[in-house]
DNA sequence: GCCCAGGTGAAGC
DNA sequence: GCTTCACATGGG
C-alpha cells in the first residue's frame, strides 16, 4: 500500500493527452496534472521517461491506472499503422505522445452527451459543475481541494430537468437525463457494448436520447477502445477536407468511408491527431486566436 | 450585435 | 432519401 507510484513510460506526452479533447476533468495545478479516476483523486507528475501518480488515499492495485493511461501500449506501432502521407506526418510530429486513454463509458457517454456545439472550455465548465452537485464527494490529500466522484446513471436519474440545466448544459438536459434514466433502469446495458462488434457496439449507443453517429464514435473509441472508431466533428470535418479533399465541399457519410480505408487499423488514434493539431496552432487551419508556434 | 462551438432530432421537402 | 432548423450558453 502506497500513496505515490513512478511508471516508466517511452513516448508519452501526458499533457497533450490529458487537454487534447477526450477527456474534460484534469486540471494542471501545483506542477501536477491534477483528476479523479473512478473513486480515485490523483495527481500525475510527468519527467521525461515516467509518470509519478499521487494518491489521496493509499493503493494496494494500480492497475486502475495502468488502464486508464494505457501505459502498457506501445504507441510507436500505432503510429507505424498510419498512412504515410504529409497531413499525418505533420500531425505525429506536432503532437509526439499523444494518447489515448481508456474512460470510464458512462462517465464518457454522459459528458460527450454535453458536449455538442460547445467548445471544450464550457463542456469543462458543465461537467465540473456536474460532478460537484451530484457527485460523491471523495477523499483528498491535506491541503487538496475538494473533488468528487462522476455521478452515476441513478444520481442523475432522480434530478429534474429543471435541476440539471442549472448546470448550464442547456437543451442537452433532457439528453442527459433520458439516457441516465434507461441505464439506471436496467433497460441498457453499458458493460455488455464491450462484448459486441464495433458496428453493433455502435447502433445499441445511438438509440440513447442525445446520441448520434459522432458521440457514440468518441464513446467507441474513448472508452471501449475500438480503434476503427473515428468521431468527425466540424474540426476534422474541416481538416479533412483541406488536407485530403481540396477543400471541396464532401458529404459526412464519403469522409466516413474515407476514414474507414485511409487510416488503417488505428483510424481512430490518427483522427485524435488530426484534432489535436488542428486545434492546437500548429497547423495551417488553427483557429483564429489559437496560439501560433513559429 | 454577430458567428461559432468535439451535434442531435424532428420537420420539411 | 436529403436538407434545414431549433435547441441554450458563453467566448471571441
Amino acid at each position: 500500500m502506497e500513496t505515490t507510484r513512478t511508471f516508466a513510460v517511452r513516448d508519452y506526452n501526458l499533457a497533450a493527452t490529458l487537454t487534447c479533447g477526450q477527456a474534460f476533468r484534469w486540471h494542471w495545478r501545483d506542477q501536477c496534472w491534477a483528476g479523479v479516476i473512478g473513486t480515485h483523486c490523483v495527481r500525475l507528475r510527468e519527467a521525461p521517461s515516467s509518470i509519478t501518480a499521487e494518491t489521496a488515499e493509499p493503493v494496494a492495485n494500480w492497475n486502475w491506472l495502468t488502464h486508464y493511461l494505457q501505459l502498457h501500449l506501445d504507441l510507436s506501432e500505432v503510429v507505424r499503422a498510419f498512412p504515410d502521407d504529409e497531413p499525418m506526418r505533420a500531425a505525429v510530429a506536432a503532437c509526439r505522445g499523444l494518447r489515448l486513454l481508456r474512460q470510464d463509458p458512462w462517465e464518457c457517454l454522459a459528458s460527450f452527451i454535453l458536449s455538442s456545439t460547445k467548445q471544450i472550455v464550457q463542456i469543462r465548465q458543465i461537467i465540473a459543475r456536474l460532478c460537484e452537485r451530484y457527485g460523491e464527494p471523495l477523499a483528498v490529500a491535506p491541503g487538496w481541494p475538494p473533488a468528487f466522484r462522476f455521478p452515476s446513471p441513478a444520481r442523475l436519474a432522480d434530478a429534474s430537468e429543471t435541476e440539471l440545466r442549472r448546470c448550464k448544459m442547456g437543451f442537452r438536459a433532457p439528453y442527459l437525463l433520458a439516457t441516465a434514466r434507461v441505464i439506471a433502469d436496467g433497460q441498457f446495458d453499458l458493460a455488455r457494448l464491450q462484448t459486441l462488434p464495433v458496428e453493433a457496439a455502435r447502433v445499441e449507443l445511438m438509440k440513447l436520447p442525445g446520441v448520434g453517429r459522432k458521440v457514440a464514435d468518441c464513446v467507441l473509441l474513448f472508452a471501449y477502445g475500438f480503434q476503427s472508431a473515428f468521431p468527425v466533428d466540424v474540426w476534422v470535418m474541416k481538416a479533412l477536407r483541406q488536407l485530403y479533399f481540396l477543400r471541396r465541399r464532401v458529404h459526412l457519410q464519403r469522409l466516413h468511408r474515407f476514414a474507414a480505408t485511409h487510416f488503417g487499423p488505428c483510424a481512430g488514434y490518427a483522427q485524435q491527431y488530426l484534432f489535436h493539431y488542428i486545434r492546437t496552432g500548429r497547423s495551417p487551419l488553427a483557429p483564429p486566436g489559437a496560439p501560433r508556434r513559429r
